[in-house]
DNA sequence: TATAAATATGAGAATATATTCATATATAAA
DNA sequence: TTTATATATGAATATATTCTCATATTTATA
C-alpha cells in the first residue's frame, strides 16, 4: 500500500485564504448567481440576492457593502470584472469554485 | 430548458459557518490527517501537523492551540471525539468534508 | 456642461477570531 | 496517594472582519 502524499502547506495556506474569502453567506450567493449566469453587474447581482433573501435576515443589502464584497473576492483572485458603460460585470475567474456546492451538500451535517 | 434551483437560504447560511470554520491551515491540516488515518489523538496530530510544516510558519504550535482549534471544530459538528484512556480521539463526522480538497485543487487560481 | 446612474472608496464602529499563557481536569502509573 | 501525562479551559490580548455611512469616481445622457 502506498503512502499518500500530504498537501504542500503553502497550498493549504492558499486554500485556507480561499475558504476564507467565500465563507460568507453573501459571497456564496454571488458565487451561485454566477454559475448560474455567468456574468452580472453588480446591481443585478443585488436584485438576486436580495430577491433570494426575501424572508431572510440577508434582504437589506446595502450596494456599497455588495461592492466591497465583490471586491474582496476580486482581490483575491476568485472574481474579475469588467467595465460595461455604466456598469461592472463581474464574472468567475475559475468555474470550478461552484463544485464546493456540490461538495457541502454531501456531507450529511450541512 | 430548465430553471436551476437555487439553494435555500438556510442552507447557503450553514455553508458559510462550516467553510468558516474549516478555512484555517491548521484545520485543514486537521482535516487532512483524520482523512488519511480516520482517528487520532491531539498530540498525534500535533506531531503530524508540526513534522509537516517543519519548514515553515506553523511549526510552533502550542498543544492548547490545536485543542482550541480542535474543540471549535467538534462544536460546529465537523469533528467528533471519544475518550480512550488517557487520550482523546478525533475522528470526522462525516468524511465527505474532505472533498473540498479535491474541489480545490481543480481551481487554477490555487 | 450639468445631472443622473452605477459602482467604488475610506473611515469608524462593532463584532468575531486567533493566539498565548497559566491553570484546571481526568486518567494512568509509580 | 502522589506524580506524570494528555487534554481542556478561560482570560487577556492582538488581529481581522463585517458593516454602515458619507462621499468620490466614472460614464452616460439631457
Amino acid at each position: 500500500m502506498e503512502v499518500q502524499e500530504r498537501i504542500d502547506p503553502n497550498k493549504l495556506l492558499r486554500m485556507a485564504e480561499v475558504l476564507k474569502t467565500i465563507a460568507h453567506p453573501i459571497r456564496l450567493s454571488v458565487l451561485e448567481c454566477l454559475q448560474l449566469e455567468k456574468s452580472l453587474s453588480v446591481s443585478e447581482l443585488l436584485e438576486r440576492i436580495k430577491v433570494k433573501n426575501d424572508d431572510d435576515e440577508l434582504r437589506n443589502i446595502e450596494q456599497s457593502l455588495l461592492s466591497h464584497h465583490l471586491i474582496k473576492m476580486k482581490d483575491k483572485g476568485i472574481l474579475k470584472s469588467i467595465r460595461e458603460g455604466k456598469s461592472i460585470r463581474y464574472t468567475l475567474v475559475d468555474s470550478h469554485i461552484t463544485s464546493i456546492f456540490e461538495c457541502m451538500e454531501k456531507c450529511e451535517f450541512l
